[in-house]
DNA sequence: CCTTACTGTTTAAGTAATACACAGATTTAG
DNA sequence: CTAAATCTGTGTATTACTTAAACAGTAAGG
């Protein structure tokens, strides 16, 4: 956790004997991103990153101590020193909306990035600054700093594993050679065999009511798969924040009632 | 998605001819899952559970067609099938806490639980016990079905992720040979190396506060460990029930002022 | 009885991470 | 200006993993 920070911040001093390096670990790096975006994380290997910068496989282990450390540097590339500016008008849920809107974003140009294991909280440069940038609207609104925080990461929390989720059962769909609604309705149809209304009171009432086989109310958001179940973020999202207004008022009637 | 249903639910067919199987597919899921829970998921080959069941590796292929079935069939095996009872009060909000808590305690129960994919929502007979028992609660709360369904799915997302990290953590500071909440400290300290008040005015104040440094108030909850992101899910829940309540207030209040 | 279907085993193919020693390049000490 | 030191990318090897395919033995059906 502390090695990670020496991993993504370090001086990496540059040799001063030996023959010049042609390879770097940007592009090791580089390539390793760039794979992962076309062909999925399970394609990174070292042997396959080597080979596409053509060096041996050997030759990564230089400029990278192991694929993990690899798999960590991908993360922090991908993350992008960009998160949302602050806004101008001071709106801290437009400004939540909008964080979590980026990350999403972020996600799905980069699906892979919800595989990688996190090791902690951000670490590296970019990881920081996405962060500054979701702590400042959460204590724009009023929370104190450790309960921004433990929201912050909770929110991340609820989207990284709802976009692998989205992710892994798009990958089930096109490999099925259907639909993500499609297998959803699937799903829905074979759940309906097995779901008794004895059993299953509740799960069962919502299978008649054809919560599953809907099609989506609202278009799928761009660049997203249409269905699947990031469809529930926002509305999840929403009561989220409804949560902190409602938790920041009430802090707030309190110090003036005392 | 309908596949794994398949798995979980279907008949098994017995073989009419042959010789009597001394192996059984209960035999090998229960091995794979003694194994995951005392040594963690990596040590969970296919060699090894065949080893600890003293049986070639080869054998277990005639109980289970891969190993991403064998993990599937642990993950439903060690949900296990008694999720929190109906309360008698009828309150949704110690409800909902009631089922959060029992799912993180399943979780830190079988820790590895959390690493294994998941390709959708619950499927088998005891993940969709579990899920039945959340939305009961949702939806005496008063969300609708559709609306429940993805407050659970979201719920269950940053608890998964949240003990992920929780783990990853403890697993690494005990790698270090440490403790997570010195590992935390630590940290905190590499953080203030990196992280200026310029370019992080928020994270930075946060730090000054000793956020990441404090002894955790509360006492550890039971099984967990003292320390790490898991502290923060308390707060983080009651503020999704605050949403949920605020919302259900809302709709009611307008569909008595309509 | 003997064919059929099923068991667990053997063998082997293919992929992966990475330790280790090496040949050649380049800088620096003397 | 040479020799030692140090660094680069390579070659080779080890170990571990999943799983396909052919096989020998066993139990039931006809």
């Amino acid at each position: 956790m502390a090695r990670e920070i020496d991993l993504l911040w370090g001086p990496r001093a540059s040799p001063r004997r030996g023959p010049k390096p042609k390879l770097s670990r940007e592009a090791v790096v580089g390539a390793a991103v760039a794979l992962a975006d076309a062909e999925g994380l399970e394609a990174v290997s070292m042997q396959r990153v080597a080979k596409e910068l053509g060096y041996t496989t050997m030759s990564l282990y230089r400029h990278v101590d192991s694929k993990e450390d690899l798999l960590t540097l991908m993360g922090e590339a991908a993350t992008g020193n960009a998160p949302p500016e602050p806004r101008e008008d001071g709106d801290w849920r437009a400004g939540i909306e909008d964080w979590a809107d980026a990350t999403t974003r972020r996600y799905r140009a980069h699906p892979w990035m919800v595989f990688v294991q996190l090791s902690g909280p951000p670490s590296g440069p970019n990881g920081l600054r996405w962060m500054e940038a979701g702590l400042r609207e959460l204590v724009g609104a009023g929370l104190r700093s450790g309960e921004a925080l433990e929201m912050l990461l909770l929110i991340t929390a609820a989207l990284r594993e709802t976009i692998r989720m989205e992710v892994e059962m798009g990958r089930a769909a096109a490999e099925a050679g259907t639909t993500l609604p499609e297998s959803e309705r699937d799903y829905a149809r074979a759940l309906r065999a097995v779901v008794t209304p004895e059993r299953f009171p509740t799960l069962s009432r919502m299978l008649e009511e054809g919560v599953l086989d809907q099609e989506p109310a609202s278009p799928p958001p761009e660049g997203g798969q249409p269905g699947g179940p990031a469809e529930g973020l926002d509305f999840g999202l929403q009561r989220i924040l409804d949560g902190i207004d409602a938790y920041v008022r009430a802090k707030d009637g309190d110090a003036r009632g005392a």
